[in-house]
DNA sequence: TTCGTTGGTGTACAGATGTACAGGTCTGGT
DNA sequence: ACCAGACCTGTACATCTGTACACCAACGAA
């Protein structure tokens, strides 16, 4: 991860098989977002660089620099990428919801899935969440993100309760990142009720 | 915030009314961690430097690293002093709780507190929080603390309501930092009600 | 008084980092 | 065939960083 010779770029000018200078590579951009989530997920954002990102997406330093002016400039498009993401896969678990099934237990798996399987992706959706405190114009993307999720939760209620569901769902991701030990299934699937139960 | 010699500990030798070298300070070491958070809330955790808490601390360079060996010490000092000044100021709010009053009406308040007028001590809480997660050693000390939030919650329903109002309680907490506007009181208050209820 | 020990400071240094930029390579239009 | 411009890369540099450490001041014991 120091030395970037691993990448299918190397020195070598031209001649080898992999992409030499000049030529065009459109998904490039996204490719070095994605390495740049991914670098946070395994030391933090408080020590994203260039040149991590760069070792991590298989490009030369140049490259970041190229399309990213500054760093700030890269973590906001890994929020963003990050948050396109997991929108995505919400509304695609939404779209796979039974319509007669329990709301209060498929949040529950929903949020053991978030800290069990797609633990990291957690992890670093929150790490870029709260490093855009100090980034003014990165907190309408965080802002997005979870008003995306209360809407989202709202078509099964309401408003108000969608509301009061996303904020339970971010709270049993906050507290869940932090310990081993998973939280029981039963409590969450219970305290989701209680918000629905009227 | 560049240069040290807004301290009162002045480059001169002696003869200044200011503290000299060799002098007796036991306090030090908690102003430099207290100064430390102020540091995180100001520029945030991934900017956080030996320097920076020093001119904030008004001591020299060399003292920080003195009391702290590295700067994930210093971190770790500043993550369980504010844990622990967080708790203090729970329990003294639990101690002038109303016995017979509403909870839920005063879950609410505090929520708005922590939001409002002491907005930037939550933000760095939560920073310190999420920092804690590439840090091993501190996980514990964020898992105290939000588990100290569950216990004194409980005490006033039983342990499984307790953990669902510190869980509900962080997320408020999570999507107010990066909100201008606050939540609407009643929506709040409502959400703590409806976990209260049976 | 004398002197060892503890507490505290200023400075130096090696390493890492963000960023600019000159130059090379390819593409598409004419 | 030719060329203008877009795309991309390697390198250089000023700056900032963590940390070590030699030095100094005060205190307490003898």
């Amino acid at each position: 991860m120091t030395t970037p010779d691993a990448t299918p770029a190397g020195p070598t000018p031209r001649s080898n098989g992999a992409r030499a200078a000049g030529q065009r590579d459109p998904d490039r951009r996204q490719r070095i977002a994605r390495a740049a989530i991914e670098v946070v997920a395994e030391v933090g954002v408080e020590k994203l660089t260039h040149r991590k990102v760069a070792a991590a997406a298989g490009v030369p330093l140049g490259s970041t620099t190229y399309y990213f002016k500054t760093l700030d400039d890269l973590l906001a498009s890994a929020l963003r990428q990050a948050a396109d993401d997991d929108v995505e896969h919400l509304r695609s678990w939404a779209a796979g919801l039974d319509a007669g099934g329990d709301l209060a237990e498929a949040l529950a798996e929903l949020v053991l899935h978030y800290l069990g399987p797609a633990r990291a992706k957690t992890i670093v959706e929150h790490q870029l969440y709260i490093a855009a405190l100090h980034r003014p114009a990165l907190q309408h993307v965080s802002q997005e993100w979870d008003t995306a999720l209360a809407e989202l939760f709202a078509g099964y209620t309401d408003a108000a309760t969608g509301r009061a569901l996303s904020v339970l769902f971010c709270g049993w991701q906050l507290q869940g990142i932090v310990r081993e030990q998973l939280p029981e299934r039963a409590d969450v699937e219970a305290s989701f009720r209680r918000l629905l139960d009227r």
